[in-house]
DNA sequence: CAGAATGGATAGTGCTACTGTCCGATAGTA
DNA sequence: TACTATCGGACAGTAGCACTATCCATTCTG
């Protein structure tokens, strides 16, 4: 496959396919002469998954290829592997100072029974998502961490077993990437839908259903 | 309190507080004089809410200015204006022409029993994740979605439940900003705790402990 | 063998979210 | 009242990112 033929197949624009492979997001194709190279099916998977990364998961090109060096990298422990990669795909939070956020998230990761890790991807994240709530004057929110929790446990279940029934190791940790961006973002794409149903039904319930038109037309005509 | 105090109290810097001014994310302040103003803390706390949106929800300053205009307009319905909020937030995905996409994310709202809306920004997202996720060749990532509605339920009547405790309509349609990306923040983040914590058992299960260093100190040392 | 396509290098574009600079007017202090 | 800091406002400039366009010598294709 040349790269034309690549591009035809994931849609991708051949100027684009030349800066991912400038930028290291995908590995040189097969030399076949001195300036030409021949692109397989890896190639083809590859890209299609930095695309996601970039697309779904909004993810920086920077931390694209963290994460594909994460997956590539076979000297690393499946685990550190899965930390490398979930350290990149978090949003990386500036840290905070706000004593009491990082407080309320020990005494939260306390009464869970997890281990007090500070340099935790998510515990900065969950910190720094406290801190905000706090600053905007919500400082109820921190009441909802348990219930969070209860919820989270059961996806992070899911994740594991959605990924332990691969084969290989590198499919478990495709996996992981795509459980951990698709799934966040389907599950807010859920929450939106059910949150919808929820305030419809409610919505029904009390003006007898006349305003629940949905998604407001006018602002975003377009889609 | 002027400009600088503001600036002061919320760390976010002039310069940036007249851009705001200038996009309308923020409303003037009080004239006292033809070129003097005065700011309140309605401005302090509208500043915080932007910066949220900004920081914490990645929001484009577009989007913000949306989702504010929803927030202020008195006209409409809380269901109406919940609805345009919820547009406004959820990432604007292309639509995809993957009809499978489609089919199933149709069988999966038929199956949990809510009403069809092609135009439901949660639709759209969830067609583009199922989408995405053959395309890169997770077929069997649908089959997450059904566990995924349970949670989604879920988190959907806690975001009610926190935000019909709101005295004011104004607080109810903050409590539906902030509960919708503080709250998809904070379960992706706890998400990942959880899933660490389940990682790090299943890894001291099988190899004795030993290689669960979490987050990669290499990659990013400045974290 | 001619014209299209290729790999590679380098420069340029478009967008977004600020940031810097200048201005004349005003506020606070001496 | 003088004097300096700060003010609001206008507008140009910047930084970073993700591409995109152009060029070139080479190689493939009909």
């Amino acid at each position: 496959m040349r790269i034309a033929e690549l591009s035809r197949t994931t849609g991708v624009p051949v100027p684009t396919i030349k800066y991912y492979l400038r930028e290291g997001l995908l590995p040189a194709g097969e030399r076949t002469s001195p300036n030409q190279a021949r692109y397989g099916e890896d190639h083809e998977r590859r890209l299609r998954l930095v695309r996601a990364m970039v697309e779904v998961g909004g993810l920086p090109i920077a931390v694209v290829r963290e994460v594909l060096a994460a997956l590539d990298d076979p000297e690393k422990s499946l685990h550190k592997s899965l930390g490398t990669i979930e350290a990149a795909i978090g949003p990386a939070e500036p840290s905070t100072d706000d004593e009491v956020a990082v407080r309320q998230a020990e005494e939260f990761i306390a009464r869970q029974g997890w281990d007090h890790k500070p340099q935790a991807p998510g515990f900065q994240a969950l910190v720094s998502v406290l801190a905000t709530a706090r600053q905007i004057g919500h400082p109820g929110f921190v009441e909802l961490l348990d219930d969070y929790a209860r919820v989270g446990r059961t996806l992070a279940e899911m994740d594991l077993a959605y990924v332990l029934g691969m084969p290989s190791r590198d499919e478990v940790l495709e996996g992981v990437v795509v459980g951990s961006f698709l799934g966040d973002a389907a599950v807010a794409a859920i929450r939106r839908l059910a949150r919808r149903d929820l305030s419809a039904r409610r919505s029904a319930e009390v003006d007898s259903g006349s305003g629940a038109d949905d998604a407001a037309p006018e602002p975003r005509p377009e889609c």
